[in-house]
DNA sequence: CAACCTAATTTTGAATTCAAAATGCCCGCA
DNA sequence: TGCGGGCATTTTGAATTCAAAATTAGGTTG
Protein backbone atom coordinates (compact mmCIF):
# COMPACT_ATOMS: atom_id res chain seq x y z
CA UNK A 1 0.00 0.00 0.00
CA UNK A 2 1.68 3.11 -1.09
CA UNK A 3 -0.50 6.00 -0.20
CA UNK A 4 0.23 4.63 3.74
CA UNK A 5 3.50 4.55 3.20
CA UNK A 6 3.93 8.24 1.73
CA UNK A 7 1.93 9.62 4.49
CA UNK A 8 4.31 7.77 7.38
CA UNK A 9 7.31 9.36 5.48
CA UNK A 10 6.51 12.02 4.99
CA UNK A 11 4.61 13.02 8.25
CA UNK A 12 8.54 11.39 9.52
CA UNK A 13 9.91 14.51 7.09
CA UNK A 14 7.57 17.02 9.45
CA UNK A 15 7.95 15.85 12.98
CA UNK A 16 12.23 15.18 12.44
CA UNK A 17 12.23 18.94 11.09
CA UNK A 18 13.48 18.04 7.65
CA UNK A 19 10.58 20.10 6.35
CA UNK A 20 10.72 22.98 8.88
CA UNK A 21 7.14 24.65 9.90
CA UNK A 22 6.03 27.03 7.78
CA UNK A 23 7.99 25.92 4.76
CA UNK A 24 6.07 25.44 1.00
CA UNK A 25 6.16 22.06 0.00
CA UNK A 26 6.99 21.26 -3.49
CA UNK A 27 5.15 18.59 -4.98
CA UNK A 28 7.29 17.99 -7.62
CA UNK A 29 9.93 17.56 -4.99
CA UNK A 30 8.74 15.23 -2.98
CA UNK A 31 7.35 13.21 -5.94
CA UNK A 32 10.86 12.67 -7.11
CA UNK A 33 12.18 12.08 -3.78
CA UNK A 34 10.01 9.38 -3.05
CA UNK A 35 9.59 8.04 -6.64
CA UNK A 36 6.04 7.82 -6.87
CA UNK A 37 3.12 10.04 -9.06
CA UNK A 38 1.56 13.24 -7.78
CA UNK A 39 -1.87 11.13 -7.28
CA UNK A 40 -0.59 9.43 -3.96
CA UNK A 41 1.16 12.09 -2.42
CA UNK A 42 -1.79 14.30 -2.67
CA UNK A 43 -3.42 12.09 -1.29
CA UNK A 44 -0.79 11.78 1.94
CA UNK A 45 -0.81 15.97 2.22
CA UNK A 46 -4.54 15.86 2.59
CA UNK A 47 -4.94 13.46 5.30
CA UNK A 48 -1.82 15.04 7.27
CA UNK A 49 -3.81 18.27 6.73
CA UNK A 50 -6.63 16.41 8.60
CA UNK A 51 -4.15 15.83 10.94
CA UNK A 52 -3.40 19.67 11.38
CA UNK A 53 0.77 18.83 10.11
CA UNK A 54 -0.05 20.64 7.13
CA UNK A 55 -2.08 23.52 5.89
CA UNK A 56 -3.53 23.59 2.19
CA UNK A 57 -3.88 26.87 0.85
CA UNK A 58 -6.30 26.33 -2.24
CA UNK A 59 -4.55 26.94 -5.55
CA UNK A 60 -1.36 27.15 -3.65
CA UNK A 61 0.02 24.57 -2.76
CA UNK A 62 0.68 22.67 1.08
CA UNK A 63 2.87 24.10 4.03
CA UNK A 64 4.00 22.52 7.15
CA UNK A 65 1.95 23.44 9.35
CA UNK A 66 3.41 26.21 11.56
CA UNK A 67 1.84 26.42 15.47
CA UNK A 68 1.09 30.07 16.29
CA UNK A 69 1.44 30.71 19.88
CA UNK A 70 -2.37 30.17 20.41
CA UNK A 71 -2.71 27.00 18.64
CA UNK A 72 0.17 25.32 20.26
CA UNK A 73 -1.35 26.51 23.92
CA UNK A 74 -4.62 25.14 22.85
CA UNK A 75 -2.53 21.28 21.86
CA UNK A 76 -1.12 21.57 25.43
CA UNK A 77 -4.03 22.08 27.21
CA UNK A 78 -5.75 19.32 24.88
CA UNK A 79 -2.32 17.13 25.50
CA UNK A 80 -3.42 17.56 29.42
CA UNK A 81 -6.72 16.34 28.94
CA UNK A 82 -5.63 13.38 27.32
CA UNK A 83 -2.87 12.09 29.62
CA UNK A 84 -4.83 12.64 32.94
CA UNK A 85 -7.57 10.38 30.91
CA UNK A 86 -4.60 8.50 30.09
CA UNK A 87 -2.92 8.51 33.61
CA UNK A 88 -6.60 7.46 35.26
CA UNK A 89 -7.56 4.56 32.82
CA UNK A 90 -3.89 3.33 32.91
CA UNK A 91 -4.22 3.10 36.63
CA UNK A 92 -7.54 0.93 36.04
CA UNK A 93 -5.99 -1.28 33.53
CA UNK A 94 -2.02 -1.57 33.50
CA UNK A 95 -0.70 -5.16 33.92
CA UNK A 96 2.44 -6.03 36.22
CA UNK A 97 4.86 -6.60 33.26
CA UNK A 98 3.64 -3.26 31.72
CA UNK A 99 4.41 -1.53 34.94
CA UNK A 100 7.41 -3.00 35.89
CA UNK A 101 8.88 -2.02 32.17
CA UNK A 102 7.65 1.61 33.18
CA UNK A 103 9.69 0.70 36.14
CA UNK A 104 12.79 -0.22 34.30
CA UNK A 105 11.97 2.52 31.64
CA UNK A 106 12.04 5.22 34.87
CA UNK A 107 15.04 3.68 36.47
CA UNK A 108 17.00 4.29 33.19
CA UNK A 109 15.51 7.84 32.39
CA UNK A 110 17.39 8.40 35.92
CA UNK A 111 20.55 7.37 34.68
CA UNK A 112 20.56 9.24 31.91
CA UNK A 113 19.87 12.21 33.72
CA UNK A 114 22.80 11.56 36.47
CA UNK A 115 24.69 10.83 33.56
CA UNK A 116 23.84 14.47 31.95
CA UNK A 117 22.56 12.81 28.58
CA UNK A 118 19.72 15.35 27.49
CA UNK A 119 18.95 12.91 24.33
CA UNK A 120 18.37 9.87 26.17
CA UNK A 121 16.73 11.60 28.91
CA UNK A 122 14.05 12.64 26.82
CA UNK A 123 13.94 9.36 25.25
CA UNK A 124 12.94 7.48 28.19
CA UNK A 125 11.30 10.16 29.16
CA UNK A 126 8.71 10.06 25.93
CA UNK A 127 8.74 6.54 25.67
CA UNK A 128 7.82 6.34 29.43
CA UNK A 129 4.67 8.83 28.98
CA UNK A 130 3.94 6.14 25.41
CA UNK A 131 3.73 3.28 27.65
CA UNK A 132 1.21 4.95 30.01
CA UNK A 133 -1.11 5.54 27.15
CA UNK A 134 -0.32 2.46 25.85
CA UNK A 135 -1.51 0.46 29.30
CA UNK A 136 -4.82 3.02 28.93
CA UNK A 137 -5.65 0.35 26.56
CA UNK A 138 -7.85 2.44 23.78
CA UNK A 139 -7.40 2.65 20.45
CA UNK A 140 -8.67 6.05 20.26
CA UNK A 141 -7.12 7.42 23.32
CA UNK A 142 -4.14 6.35 21.97
CA UNK A 143 -4.52 7.67 17.86
CA UNK A 144 -5.43 11.09 19.52
CA UNK A 145 -2.71 11.03 21.62
CA UNK A 146 -0.25 10.32 19.04
CA UNK A 147 -0.96 13.59 16.73
CA UNK A 148 -1.39 15.71 19.60
CA UNK A 149 1.97 14.52 20.85
CA UNK A 150 4.28 14.80 17.61
CA UNK A 151 2.21 18.36 16.40
CA UNK A 152 3.63 19.57 20.04
CA UNK A 153 6.98 17.60 19.49
CA UNK A 154 6.95 19.34 16.09
CA UNK A 155 8.41 22.48 17.63
CA UNK A 156 10.30 21.09 20.02
CA UNK A 157 13.75 22.49 19.49
CA UNK A 158 12.33 25.69 21.12
CA UNK A 159 12.47 24.17 24.76
CA UNK A 160 16.03 24.70 26.22
CA UNK A 161 15.62 22.56 29.38
CA UNK A 162 17.05 24.41 32.80
CA UNK A 163 18.54 22.23 34.68
CA UNK A 164 16.47 23.56 37.96
CA UNK A 165 13.22 22.44 35.72
CA UNK A 166 15.11 19.19 34.99
CA UNK A 167 15.12 17.98 38.92
CA UNK A 168 11.69 19.62 38.71
CA UNK A 169 10.66 16.90 36.08
CA UNK A 170 12.55 13.98 37.66
CA UNK A 171 10.51 14.15 41.19
CA UNK A 172 7.35 14.39 39.34
CA UNK A 173 8.45 11.16 37.23
CA UNK A 174 8.79 9.93 40.36
CA UNK A 175 5.48 10.60 41.45
CA UNK A 176 4.27 9.22 38.18
CA UNK A 177 5.69 6.22 39.31
CA UNK A 178 4.08 5.96 42.68
CA UNK A 179 0.72 6.87 41.50
CA UNK A 180 1.00 4.23 38.64
CA UNK A 181 2.06 1.30 41.51
CA UNK A 182 -0.76 3.01 43.93
CA UNK A 183 -3.01 2.76 41.02
CA UNK A 184 -3.79 5.93 41.93
CA UNK A 185 -5.93 7.35 38.91
CA UNK A 186 -7.08 10.72 40.15
CA UNK A 187 -3.39 11.61 41.75
CA UNK A 188 -1.59 10.27 38.39
CA UNK A 189 -4.23 12.29 36.43
CA UNK A 190 -3.26 15.03 38.53
CA UNK A 191 0.54 14.74 38.11
CA UNK A 192 0.81 14.01 34.37
CA UNK A 193 -1.20 17.54 34.30
CA UNK A 194 1.06 19.60 35.85
CA UNK A 195 3.96 17.78 34.63
CA UNK A 196 2.45 18.99 31.01
CA UNK A 197 2.20 22.57 32.29
CA UNK A 198 5.80 22.56 33.45
CA UNK A 199 6.97 21.64 30.13
CA UNK A 200 4.27 24.41 28.39
CA UNK A 201 5.82 27.26 30.24
CA UNK A 202 9.04 26.65 29.09
CA UNK A 203 7.75 26.24 25.35
CA UNK A 204 5.70 29.82 25.82
CA UNK A 205 8.91 31.83 27.77
CA UNK A 206 10.87 30.41 24.98
CA UNK A 207 8.86 30.54 22.11
CA UNK A 208 6.86 33.27 22.74
CA UNK A 209 9.20 36.20 22.14
CA UNK A 210 9.94 35.06 19.11
CA UNK A 211 7.17 34.19 16.83
CA UNK A 212 5.38 37.24 17.85
CA UNK A 213 6.95 39.07 15.01
CA UNK A 214 5.37 36.94 12.06
CA UNK A 215 2.69 35.06 13.05
CA UNK A 216 -0.84 36.41 12.25
CA UNK A 217 -2.47 35.02 15.51
CA UNK A 218 -0.08 35.86 17.91
CA UNK A 219 0.61 36.84 21.54
CA UNK A 220 -1.34 40.15 21.44
CA UNK A 221 -3.90 38.97 19.62
CA UNK A 222 -4.32 36.25 21.84
CA UNK A 223 -4.04 38.35 25.26
CA UNK A 224 -6.69 40.60 23.71
CA UNK A 225 -9.07 37.48 22.43
CA UNK A 226 -8.88 35.81 26.18
CA UNK A 227 -9.10 38.66 27.44
CA UNK A 228 -12.03 40.10 25.64
CA UNK A 229 -13.87 37.27 26.47
CA UNK A 230 -14.04 37.19 30.33
CA UNK B 1 -12.58 23.33 -2.97
CA UNK B 2 -13.86 19.97 -4.77
CA UNK B 3 -12.12 17.73 -1.97
CA UNK B 4 -13.37 19.13 1.10
CA UNK B 5 -16.52 19.65 -0.59
CA UNK B 6 -16.88 16.12 -0.97
CA UNK B 7 -15.00 15.32 2.32
CA UNK B 8 -18.23 17.05 3.77
CA UNK B 9 -20.61 15.15 1.83
CA UNK B 10 -19.79 12.08 2.15
CA UNK B 11 -19.24 12.38 5.91
CA UNK B 12 -22.95 13.46 5.89
CA UNK B 13 -24.24 10.41 4.70
CA UNK B 14 -22.29 8.51 6.94
CA UNK B 15 -23.54 10.35 10.35
CA UNK B 16 -26.93 10.61 8.64
CA UNK B 17 -26.93 6.65 8.39
CA UNK B 18 -27.74 7.38 4.18
CA UNK B 19 -24.53 5.09 4.02
CA UNK B 20 -25.04 2.29 7.13
CA UNK B 21 -22.17 1.20 9.11
CA UNK B 22 -20.59 -1.99 7.72
CA UNK B 23 -21.70 -1.45 4.06
CA UNK B 24 -18.88 -1.26 1.51
CA UNK B 25 -18.43 1.74 -0.52
CA UNK B 26 -18.70 1.51 -4.46
CA UNK B 27 -16.17 4.40 -5.62
CA UNK B 28 -18.57 4.22 -9.05
CA UNK B 29 -21.73 4.89 -7.39
CA UNK B 30 -20.54 8.02 -5.56
CA UNK B 31 -18.83 9.27 -8.26
CA UNK B 32 -21.83 9.63 -10.20
CA UNK B 33 -23.75 10.44 -7.23
CA UNK B 34 -21.69 13.50 -7.03
CA UNK B 35 -20.54 14.11 -10.77
CA UNK B 36 -17.27 13.89 -9.90
CA UNK B 37 -14.19 11.75 -11.02
CA UNK B 38 -12.69 9.27 -8.81
CA UNK B 39 -9.44 11.58 -7.44
CA UNK B 40 -11.34 13.75 -5.42
CA UNK B 41 -13.42 10.98 -4.50
CA UNK B 42 -10.81 8.53 -3.31
CA UNK B 43 -8.99 11.61 -1.71
CA UNK B 44 -12.10 12.02 0.50
CA UNK B 45 -12.22 8.46 1.88
CA UNK B 46 -8.80 8.32 2.41
CA UNK B 47 -9.53 11.21 4.63
CA UNK B 48 -12.59 9.93 6.26
CA UNK B 49 -10.34 6.84 7.16
CA UNK B 50 -8.18 8.77 9.12
CA UNK B 51 -10.97 10.57 11.21
CA UNK B 52 -12.38 6.44 11.85
CA UNK B 53 -15.37 7.34 10.22
CA UNK B 54 -14.48 4.84 6.80
CA UNK B 55 -12.04 1.45 6.89
CA UNK B 56 -9.79 1.16 3.62
CA UNK B 57 -9.04 -2.53 3.20
CA UNK B 58 -6.26 -2.66 0.64
CA UNK B 59 -7.36 -3.79 -2.86
CA UNK B 60 -10.73 -4.56 -1.53
CA UNK B 61 -11.72 -1.09 -1.76
CA UNK B 62 -13.88 0.78 1.73
CA UNK B 63 -16.00 0.36 4.01
CA UNK B 64 -18.15 2.65 6.53
CA UNK B 65 -16.66 1.96 9.59
CA UNK B 66 -18.79 -0.26 11.83
CA UNK B 67 -18.05 0.48 15.82
CA UNK B 68 -17.89 -2.53 17.49
CA UNK B 69 -18.60 -2.61 21.18
CA UNK B 70 -14.90 -2.39 21.91
CA UNK B 71 -14.00 0.99 20.05
CA UNK B 72 -17.41 2.31 21.04
CA UNK B 73 -16.76 2.09 24.77
CA UNK B 74 -13.13 3.35 23.32
CA UNK B 75 -15.09 6.83 21.83
CA UNK B 76 -17.23 6.92 24.96
CA UNK B 77 -14.08 6.90 27.39
CA UNK B 78 -11.94 9.44 25.06
CA UNK B 79 -15.35 11.44 24.70
CA UNK B 80 -15.52 11.95 28.63
CA UNK B 81 -12.27 13.00 28.93
CA UNK B 82 -12.81 15.98 25.63
CA UNK B 83 -15.53 17.00 27.60
CA UNK B 84 -14.61 17.34 30.95
CA UNK B 85 -11.65 19.03 29.70
CA UNK B 86 -13.93 21.38 27.35
CA UNK B 87 -16.27 21.94 30.50
CA UNK B 88 -13.05 23.29 32.69
CA UNK B 89 -12.26 25.28 29.85
CA UNK B 90 -15.15 26.81 29.72
CA UNK B 91 -16.06 27.60 33.27
CA UNK B 92 -12.92 29.33 32.70
CA UNK B 93 -13.55 31.57 29.66
CA UNK B 94 -17.24 31.67 28.92
CA UNK B 95 -18.63 34.88 28.14
CA UNK B 96 -22.07 36.30 29.96
CA UNK B 97 -23.65 35.92 26.20
CA UNK B 98 -22.27 32.38 25.66
CA UNK B 99 -23.76 31.17 29.07
CA UNK B 100 -27.23 33.05 28.22
CA UNK B 101 -27.10 31.59 25.31
CA UNK B 102 -27.02 28.58 26.53
CA UNK B 103 -29.37 28.80 29.15
CA UNK B 104 -31.94 29.87 26.38
CA UNK B 105 -31.22 26.39 25.08
CA UNK B 106 -31.34 24.36 28.05
CA UNK B 107 -34.85 26.29 28.63
CA UNK B 108 -35.94 25.47 25.29
CA UNK B 109 -34.74 21.70 25.84
CA UNK B 110 -37.01 21.44 29.18
CA UNK B 111 -40.17 22.58 26.88
CA UNK B 112 -38.89 20.03 24.40
CA UNK B 113 -38.77 17.41 27.16
CA UNK B 114 -42.38 18.32 28.78
CA UNK B 115 -43.68 18.19 25.19
CA UNK B 116 -42.13 15.03 24.48
CA UNK B 117 -40.46 16.08 21.73
CA UNK B 118 -37.87 14.11 21.37
CA UNK B 119 -35.96 14.74 18.28
CA UNK B 120 -35.87 18.31 19.02
CA UNK B 121 -35.08 17.55 22.90
CA UNK B 122 -31.55 15.45 21.14
CA UNK B 123 -31.33 18.73 19.47
CA UNK B 124 -31.21 21.18 22.04
CA UNK B 125 -29.09 18.76 24.13
CA UNK B 126 -26.75 18.02 21.13
CA UNK B 127 -26.60 22.03 20.80
CA UNK B 128 -25.42 22.76 24.66
CA UNK B 129 -22.40 20.75 24.49
CA UNK B 130 -21.59 21.91 21.28
CA UNK B 131 -21.67 25.48 22.80
CA UNK B 132 -20.11 24.10 25.85
CA UNK B 133 -16.86 22.85 23.93
CA UNK B 134 -17.17 26.07 21.64
CA UNK B 135 -17.27 28.12 25.52
CA UNK B 136 -13.76 26.38 25.90
CA UNK B 137 -12.62 28.19 23.00
CA UNK B 138 -9.75 25.56 22.00
CA UNK B 139 -9.23 24.70 18.09
CA UNK B 140 -7.95 22.20 18.40
CA UNK B 141 -10.10 20.68 21.50
CA UNK B 142 -13.78 21.49 19.32
CA UNK B 143 -11.96 19.84 16.02
CA UNK B 144 -11.60 16.19 18.49
CA UNK B 145 -14.73 16.68 19.99
CA UNK B 146 -16.27 16.67 17.11
CA UNK B 147 -14.61 13.52 15.65
CA UNK B 148 -15.54 11.65 18.46
CA UNK B 149 -18.71 12.85 18.65
CA UNK B 150 -19.54 12.25 15.16
CA UNK B 151 -18.54 8.68 15.15
CA UNK B 152 -20.53 8.31 18.41
CA UNK B 153 -24.05 9.89 16.85
CA UNK B 154 -23.18 7.92 14.02
CA UNK B 155 -24.24 4.41 15.84
CA UNK B 156 -27.08 6.69 17.98
CA UNK B 157 -29.84 4.54 16.26
CA UNK B 158 -28.96 2.17 18.98
CA UNK B 159 -30.41 3.81 21.89
CA UNK B 160 -33.36 3.87 23.11
CA UNK B 161 -34.41 6.69 25.87
CA UNK B 162 -36.05 5.00 28.62
CA UNK B 163 -38.38 7.61 29.92
CA UNK B 164 -36.74 7.25 33.40
CA UNK B 165 -33.03 8.26 32.10
CA UNK B 166 -34.91 11.11 30.21
CA UNK B 167 -35.54 12.64 33.75
CA UNK B 168 -32.34 12.32 35.10
CA UNK B 169 -30.84 13.50 32.10
CA UNK B 170 -32.97 16.99 32.86
CA UNK B 171 -31.45 16.75 36.21
CA UNK B 172 -28.18 16.46 34.99
CA UNK B 173 -28.41 19.23 32.35
CA UNK B 174 -29.65 21.87 35.34
CA UNK B 175 -26.34 20.44 37.21
CA UNK B 176 -24.65 21.41 34.02
CA UNK B 177 -25.92 24.75 34.11
CA UNK B 178 -25.81 25.77 37.40
CA UNK B 179 -22.00 24.39 37.73
CA UNK B 180 -21.44 27.00 34.42
CA UNK B 181 -22.74 29.75 36.17
CA UNK B 182 -20.80 29.05 39.38
CA UNK B 183 -17.90 28.44 37.14
CA UNK B 184 -17.56 25.52 39.00
CA UNK B 185 -14.97 23.85 36.45
CA UNK B 186 -14.34 20.67 38.35
CA UNK B 187 -17.91 20.04 39.10
CA UNK B 188 -18.99 20.76 36.17
CA UNK B 189 -16.04 18.11 34.79
CA UNK B 190 -17.72 15.39 37.08
CA UNK B 191 -21.44 16.38 35.76
CA UNK B 192 -20.24 15.93 32.39
CA UNK B 193 -18.59 12.67 32.82
CA UNK B 194 -21.50 11.07 34.81
CA UNK B 195 -24.23 12.93 31.93
CA UNK B 196 -22.28 10.86 29.67
CA UNK B 197 -21.37 7.58 31.37
CA UNK B 198 -25.16 6.91 31.35
CA UNK B 199 -25.79 7.38 27.71
CA UNK B 200 -22.49 5.13 27.41
CA UNK B 201 -24.60 2.45 29.27
CA UNK B 202 -27.48 3.03 27.39
CA UNK B 203 -25.96 2.18 24.09
CA UNK B 204 -24.10 -0.53 25.42
CA UNK B 205 -27.23 -2.49 27.05
CA UNK B 206 -29.19 -1.40 23.26
CA UNK B 207 -26.11 -2.62 21.49
CA UNK B 208 -24.01 -5.21 22.90
CA UNK B 209 -26.36 -8.21 22.19
CA UNK B 210 -27.11 -7.62 18.67
CA UNK B 211 -23.82 -6.96 17.02
CA UNK B 212 -21.98 -9.08 19.34
CA UNK B 213 -22.88 -12.20 16.80
CA UNK B 214 -20.99 -10.61 13.76
CA UNK B 215 -18.57 -8.04 14.81
CA UNK B 216 -15.02 -9.82 15.23
CA UNK B 217 -14.09 -8.19 18.27
CA UNK B 218 -17.32 -8.80 20.44
CA UNK B 219 -18.22 -8.88 24.28
CA UNK B 220 -16.62 -12.05 24.91
CA UNK B 221 -13.33 -11.05 23.21
CA UNK B 222 -14.14 -7.76 24.97
CA UNK B 223 -14.56 -9.02 28.82
CA UNK B 224 -11.94 -11.68 28.34
CA UNK B 225 -9.08 -9.11 27.10
CA UNK B 226 -10.03 -6.45 29.79
CA UNK B 227 -10.16 -9.30 32.35
CA UNK B 228 -6.71 -10.75 31.45
CA UNK B 229 -4.99 -7.43 31.40
CA UNK B 230 -6.13 -7.01 35.36
C1' DC C 1 -24.00 -32.96 -7.95
C1' DA C 2 -20.30 -30.65 -5.86
C1' DA C 3 -15.65 -28.96 -5.86
C1' DC C 4 -12.19 -26.77 -8.26
C1' DC C 5 -9.79 -24.58 -11.80
C1' DT C 6 -9.55 -21.10 -15.43
C1' DA C 7 -10.89 -17.11 -18.10
C1' DA C 8 -13.69 -12.75 -18.43
C1' DT C 9 -15.17 -8.81 -15.99
C1' DT C 10 -15.02 -5.55 -12.57
C1' DT C 11 -12.67 -2.78 -9.28
C1' DT C 12 -8.76 -0.88 -7.25
C1' DG C 13 -4.21 1.71 -7.08
C1' DA C 14 -1.34 4.71 -9.29
C1' DA C 15 0.51 7.26 -13.44
C1' DT C 16 -0.48 10.32 -16.90
C1' DT C 17 -2.92 13.96 -19.12
C1' DC C 18 -5.41 18.27 -19.41
C1' DA C 19 -7.43 22.71 -18.06
C1' DA C 20 -7.35 26.50 -14.92
C1' DA C 21 -5.10 29.28 -11.70
C1' DA C 22 -1.02 31.41 -9.93
C1' DT C 23 3.70 32.86 -10.39
C1' DG C 24 7.36 34.99 -12.60
C1' DC C 25 9.43 37.57 -16.35
C1' DC C 26 10.06 41.01 -19.57
C1' DC C 27 9.00 45.02 -21.72
C1' DG C 28 6.91 49.58 -22.10
C1' DC C 29 6.14 53.77 -19.86
C1' DA C 30 6.03 57.62 -16.74
C1' DT D 1 14.76 54.33 -11.98
C1' DG D 2 10.49 52.65 -10.45
C1' DC D 3 5.91 50.92 -11.59
C1' DG D 4 2.33 48.43 -14.15
C1' DG D 5 0.55 45.38 -17.80
C1' DG D 6 0.69 41.41 -20.54
C1' DC D 7 2.68 37.07 -21.97
C1' DA D 8 5.20 32.64 -20.90
C1' DT D 9 6.05 29.24 -17.45
C1' DT D 10 5.05 26.71 -13.58
C1' DT D 11 1.99 24.64 -10.38
C1' DT D 12 -2.29 23.11 -8.90
C1' DG D 13 -6.84 20.51 -9.18
C1' DA D 14 -9.25 17.08 -11.34
C1' DA D 15 -10.22 13.76 -15.22
C1' DT D 16 -8.60 10.13 -17.73
C1' DT D 17 -5.83 6.19 -18.69
C1' DC D 18 -3.40 1.99 -17.63
C1' DA D 19 -1.80 -2.07 -15.04
C1' DA D 20 -2.56 -5.17 -11.35
C1' DA D 21 -5.48 -7.40 -8.16
C1' DA D 22 -9.88 -9.26 -6.88
C1' DT D 23 -14.36 -10.91 -7.98
C1' DT D 24 -17.40 -13.39 -10.80
C1' DA D 25 -18.92 -16.73 -14.06
C1' DG D 26 -18.62 -20.72 -16.39
C1' DG D 27 -16.90 -25.01 -17.54
C1' DT D 28 -14.59 -29.28 -16.39
C1' DT D 29 -13.83 -33.26 -13.74
C1' DG D 30 -14.04 -36.41 -10.01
Amino acid sequence: MLHAEIVARVRELLLEGAIPPGTRIAERELCERFGVSRTPLREALKVLAAEGLVVLLPNRGARAAKPTSRSLQDLFEVCEGLEALAGELACRRITDAELRAIAALHAEMVGHYKADDLAQYFRCNRLIHDAIVRAADNAVLSGLYETVAARIRSVRYLAPMPSDHWVIAIKEHEGILNALERRDGQGLALILRSHLRVKRRQVEEAGLAENADEAGDDNVTLLRRRQNRA
